[in-house]
RNA sequence: GCUGCUGUAGCUCAGAGGUAGAGCACUCCCUUGGUAAGGGAGAGGUCGAGAGUUCAAUUCUCUCCAGCAGCACCA
């Protein structure tokens, strides 16, 4: 028998007969780890227990101490232990995939009737049994032929679909859990009873097209999440609550922000306190990007068919435009327009009135641009994906020479804002060339060192997605992470070398000839109304001072106050702070809710004591305590935070 | 758009084949109270829309609309 040297993390070496498996190089290291063993890593691969090893390796023993490899199989084998659960319990379902994702798995079947939220308790239930009977888990690599004909003998015919797509060179292994099985490239625990029996729940389901095809049978998916232990599930299970704590859509309603209705779905109804934060926002924008060397426009939003058709957009996005048909008194047909979804063509025809000239570029043309799109409606989610918004948008015209430095220089606008805003981090993604695209490789290669150039030049690293740019260029997305970890996609920017060709942009170059301007599609926030939608979940609704709808509200402990109520209401108004009086019947308990829950960020109570000595007493939300200021210092304060970041 | 679920007062929700109820919010009265709900009274609903079954529909059936979750979409 040959014999192999397997090397273990502590760089200590031991000779083994080809062949042997994890499993009992661990028995032999200790029976306590034989049996704490749930995988190994050999040679940095997920190893499972029971494969054999067949050449010198490096080897280290995993157990549910390594967190990666421990949740990676808690959440492979509660997919299997599900699956098995539902054939258990109704034989006739078929089973089909499921993954690991990122706090669980999911698995997806085929079933003639809705898995009900009763079911998923049967499910889960039997799921603990199994995990009780602590079932071995073998496997054994099965030729093609063998596998598919059982599958067909089993009448599971997305099994037979997926060995078929195995490719030619891969085993194909199967899993017994206990008498079950199921096609799996492994690694799996060594017996069910690994998995923890109480860190894991069955979430929801939901309909999901096989293979992701929304022209394929739509099946039943259930999600489930699992965790190492019962705490860590606990901490999910409170995240969630949290998450649903700062909803937009229902802090919107409770904070008199925004709503939406029936006759107008995705598309959104400003109240006043909405409309403060978005006018606070867009005017502190504005003056950002005068700053930073753009131009302001405004474009029309019904416009003519044959824009769009020039554009491109009537051919591959009409299906996403609101279409508007007018019959025009003596016109033999009727005149087509649709609201324009995108700014840029219309951009393009404002840089085509007069003749450019290289010594115009690059020209920085902004516009906070009205957008109507018709999203399917099951896109459709409160004031972040809606059919009618504002993008802060703005197309860079320039030369391939200046891609880089506009791109630098954007990236450096883009963190400024983004920290102004109270993100101090942010990602970006880069997306390099589909295989179906327009313009030359080497025009390509360019902008996409371009790009990668000016990222590396700011200071910032890029995760790089593959193959996933817009057919005309490639682009750099910008994603922030929220204070409870979520991620939100916002900024962009995007190389064009189509558009201005469509739309026949042209500029006199230095030597006199024409030439074809690049455009650079980029945006900051995305579109206000998805930014704001951030905002509020960020903060919770607890809107940082200058940014906030109602900033302060002073409140009348007795009615003797009043008229000193309404004089510190006029000072603070003079000196730019939105200021409120409260001076209703109320007790002082009851303003101080019902503005806390309002999330007020400062109420400023007046009773007899302070109107005495000119002083307010100051409750700033979220802390308990209240301190007695002078109405001179405390409307200065207040003036000083209610400024825009820009001008601080 | 697809699958499933949901739609009753401003909000959160209960209810039943015989044209509706609670709490909070709202209005009025009493109360002038010192930092997260003082007391009392009152008003408020075409039960998402349309059609069908029935003596009778908000309740049962169908169609549509909208919302929610996921999928697909987000050139």
């Amino acid at each position: 028998m040959a014999q192999i040297s397997l090397t273990f993390p502590d760089g200590n070496s031991r000779s083994y007969e080809a062949g042997i498996t994890p499993a009992a190089v661990a028995a032999d290291i200790s029976s306590s780890l034989g049996k704490k063993a749930i995988s190994a890593d050999v040679n940095g691969a997920h190893w499972d227990l029971q494969w054999p090893i067949e050449t010198d390796a490096r080897i280290s023993i995993n157990t549910m101490k390594d967190d990666v490899p421990a949740l990676e199989l808690i959440r492979h084998d509660l997919a299997h232990i599900m699956a098995r659960a539902v054939q258990e319990i109704w034989p006739d379902v078929k089973v089909t995939i499921g993954p690991v994702i990122e706090r669980g798995w999911y698995y997806d079947f085929d079933r003639a009737e809705p898995f009900t939220p009763e079911d998923l308790g049967a499910i889960e239930t039997r799921m603990k049994e199994i995990i009780n009977r602590r079932d071995p888990v073998t496997t054994e690599v099965w030729d093609r032929d063998r596998a598919i004909a059982y599958y067909r003998a089993n009448n599971e015919p997305y099994k037979v679909e997926l060995v078929e797509a195995i490719p030619g060179d891969q085993p194909i292994r199967m899993y017994w859990h206990g008498h079950w099985q199921d096609l799996c490239r492994g690694p799996h625990l060594q017996h069910t009873g690994q998995v923890p029996a109480d860190a894991f729940k069955l979430m929801s389901v939901a309909g999901a097209y096989w293979r992701g095809d929304s022209d394929r049978p739509m099946l039943q998916r259930i999600y489930g999440v699992a965790f190492r232990n019962r705490d860590d599930l606990k901490k999910y299970l409170t995240f969630l609550e949290e998450a649903e704590k700062r909803d937009h859509r229902r802090l919107g309603r409770e904070m008199e922000l925004f709503h939406m209705q029936e006759e107008a779905p995705g598309q959104i109804f400003w109240h006043p306190n909405g409309w403060r934060i978005y006018t606070t926002l867009q005017d502190y924008m504005r003056r950002r990007q005068y700053e930073g060397g753009y131009v302001e426009v405004n474009t029309p939003q019904v416009v003519d068919r044959r824009l769009w058709e020039a554009s491109g957009h009537w051919e591959k996005y009409q299906d996403h435009m609101f279409i508007v048909e007018v019959d025009e008194e003596h016109a033999r047909e009727k005149t087509v327009n649709a609201l324009k979804p995108m700014n840029c063509p219309c951009h393009v025809q404002i840089f085509n009135q007069g003749l450019k000239s290289y010594r115009d570029l690059p020209l920085r043309m902004a516009e906070f641009g009205s957008c109507n799109r018709y999203e399917p409606s099951g896109a459709l989610h409160g004031i972040m994906r809606v059919r009618g918004f504002t993008q802060d948008d703005a197309h860079i015209f320039c030369s391939e020479d200046q891609i880089e430095n506009e791109t630098e220089r954007f990236i450096a606008f883009l963190s400024q804002v983004y920290r102004d805003l109270g993100f101090e981090t942010f990602r970006i993604k880069f997306s390099d060339r589909p295989d179906i695209r327009a313009g030359d490789d080497a025009v390509w290669d360019k902008a996409e060192d371009a790009l990668k150039t000016a990222t590396e030049a700011a200071g910032y690293d890029y995760e790089l997605n593959p193959g996933e740019g817009a057919f005309y260029g490639p682009k750099l997305e910008f994603v922030l992470t929220d204070a409870i970890g979520r991620d939100w996609q916002c900024g962009t920017l995007q190389v064009d070398f189509v558009m201005p060709e469509r739309l026949d942009a042209t500029y006199i170059g230095a030597d006199g000839a024409k030439h074809r301007p690049v455009m650079l599609h980029r945006a900051t926030l995305g579109s206000f109304e998805r930014f704001i939608g951030i905002l509020i979940e960020q903060h919770a609704g607890k809107m940082p001072f200058w940014l906030a709808p109602r900033q302060v509200v002073v409140a009348s402990i007795v009615s003797d106050a009043d008229a000193f109520v309404y004089e510190v209401v006029d000072m603070l108004k003079d000196a730019g702070v939105l200021a409120e009086a409260d001076t209703r019947n109320e007790k002082i308990n009851y303003k101080v809710r019902e503005h806390s829950l309002g999330k007020v960020p400062v109420i400023l109570a007046i009773g007899a004591r302070e109107v005495a000595e000119r002083s307010v007493t100051v409750r700033r939300l979220g802390e308990k305590k209240t301190e007695v200021v002078a109405l001179d210092r405390i409307v200065a304060e207040l003036a000083e935070a209610a400024k825009a970041p820009d001008k601080v």
